[in-house]
DNA sequence: CTGAAAGCGCTAACAC
DNA sequence: GTGTTAGCGCTTTCAG
């Protein structure tokens, strides 16, 4: 009970493989006749082309990849709905790829370049520490989406990203709290170092502190270790418990959320107990009660903007660049002024 | 700017291809020289071997696909977690496709099937009513994790599931509510028909009305035409404006959730004016304030006895089986007794 | 309009 | 140990 292939419809339709291969490929040189019979003996067998082969001989494509680290990600999810359409629109064919945490984006970039014969790739969510030797397998152009290679070594002219500015973001939100008259304000992070999202966005809870002449109190300082949201409420519980802040910067929705049921669980009412800011800006944190105050990315801005630049890339109309956008905060019942 | 090959390796390190080729597969029978050499080259030319071309070549494999329907939903991000283990575990490699809402699992099966010579496919989500013709294509066992084929007309011993019984589970949640003394219980539904979950959970809705002999009130069942949060926000909102409840029971945690919210926007509380109970046990809605009350999937078992059925059909140790697990109450705080 | 034949890049006998 | 070679299934000239 193997596979049919190619040459077994030529037979079986009483015809050869190149004609069976036009009429797989919609050409349109092929008579009705042979064009319906060749038909009916593929529908009547079941039988599905090789892509291997197909993609072999194909050395050409107008597929754009876009290749996530981060399977359940929802703010990835959102982003890939405003990329699909846009990417069609301008012509390109998607294909999505999901990688491990623990794999590495720019070998599965380089195995699907050849493979798929790629016009161009979109990263969402990868390493922040590229160096230039890790891209050099790479020759197609590619954007990082929602990250920068903050921490590596990359000619911005070799590749493209658009992105928030997280230190300045976390400042913001920050500065947010501080505004609204809160001083002893919690950090919740995954860690402090490992260059990842979590110490930009660390990084910017600690200048918007310092600017306003506050000393850091390493107890307000909580990691969680991960970006789960068991590990947030863990994390969460301890630091409102040995520190007692009035408010808490959270790095991530899905850990300020974490924070919010950690405080409920300690008998604090949000806001009226403890304040809680977070930057993402996901659907589901809409949803809590009350909502989430957050600084939100803009997802769609995020997209369309890395569509474009990859598009103009690959049609020699641009060249590589990096764009930061701008967060908006997102005010929900989270934060009250003290 | 093209793309090595094989044969560029071969040449720029002084030696054939099958000799490049066996560097690559790692067999053993290659000199330590050999070896060095080739794989310095391959490094500093950043070659990569065309998979296309090698899983053309290669007739067996001992992967088994995982093919997901719903990126973003978050119960399969966690059952993938907890399949992949098992898999490696049983000797297998497990490679992960989603697909689109748009598309047909079973098309982009029977064409992985094909391409990557798999030996078993898990399908993640997918529709309710496959026909005989329909998984025709398909060579290789399958099992259904977390569905089943409800509506459609496959012999059982053509395929295998694992899954809750959906019109049970949805009975059971009423009725939990109905032992709580609720009476007007409001239905949060996708849509009545279908042939979806939706259908199902809707059905065990009107069963454990029926059977406590309550007349049905068309205007406490709530369609929002999809399962997105908006959308059930808003059918919520419609909801307790027009009919009332004292409690409603939400498809999915997701809408459970966005009904919760949409209570608290009416200035209603819940549960204390109003009850709230779903079926899923995501992760998310134990974070909810008050934790939502709902009956849990076992994550854990529907994936483990998936990889499991699976296995045993590969091996021809087993046969197609279906099998239905138990959800379990998980009482959060959004169900009160009147 | 149709068919024969030449590869695409790789693996795996098979010979040495 | 190593090289030669025959395909894997498909697309695509190139003749007819």
């Amino acid at each position: 009970m193997s596979h049919l292939t190619i040459k077994d419809i030529a037979r079986l339709s009483g015809t050869s493989v190149s004609t069976v291969s036009r009429v797989l490929n919609e050409h349109v040189d092929v008579s009705e006749t042979a064009r319906q019979k060749v038909l009916e003996v593929i529908g009547s067998n079941h039988y599905v082309p090789n892509n291997s082969a197909r993609n072999l001989v194909i050395r050409k494509s107008n597929v754009i990849a876009l290749i996530i680290r981060g399977r359940g990600n929802p703010f990835f999810a959102r982003l890939i709905k405003i990329i699909e359409p846009r990417l069609n629109k301008s012509g390109y064919d998607m294909s999505v790829h999901y990688i491990d945490t623990s794999d590495d984006e720019l070998k599965a970039a380089a195995m699907l370049e050849r493979e798929k014969r790629l016009k161009g790739i979109i990263f969402l969510g990868g390493r922040f520490n590229y160096l230039a030797d890790d891209i050099a397998a790479i020759k197609v152009p590619f954007v990082c989406c929602s990250y920068t290679n903050a921490f590596g070594a990359l000619e911005e002219g070799n590749y493209s990203s658009v992105a928030i500015d997280d230190r300045i973001t976390a400042r913001r939100a920050v500065e947010h709290l501080l505004q609204k008259g809160h001083r002893r304000i919690g950090a919740l992070i995954e860690r402090k170092d490992g260059g990842s999202i979590s110490q930009l966005r660390y990084e910017g809870y600690l200048s918007a502190l310092s600017d306003s002449g506050i000393a850091l109190d390493a107890s307000l300082v909580g990691c969680a270790g991960s970006f789960e949201m068991s590990d947030a409420y863990a994390a969460a519980v301890a630091l409102i418990g040995r520190a007692r802040p009035t408010a808490i910067f959270a790095i991530s929705d899905l850990m300020g959320v974490a924070a919010m049921k950690a405080a409920a669980d300690m008998k604090l009412r949000v806001p009226d107990d403890l304040s809680v800011i977070a930057i993402d800006g996901i659907e589901f944190s809409n949803y809590c009660i009350p909502t989430l105050t957050t600084l939100a990315q803009p997802a769609e801005e995020l997209a369309l903007r890395s569509v474009d630049i990859l598009a103009g890339l690959i049609e020699k109309k641009g060249v590589n660049s990096h764009v930061l956008l701008e967060t908006s905060l997102r005010a929900g019942g989270s934060v009250r002024q003290v």
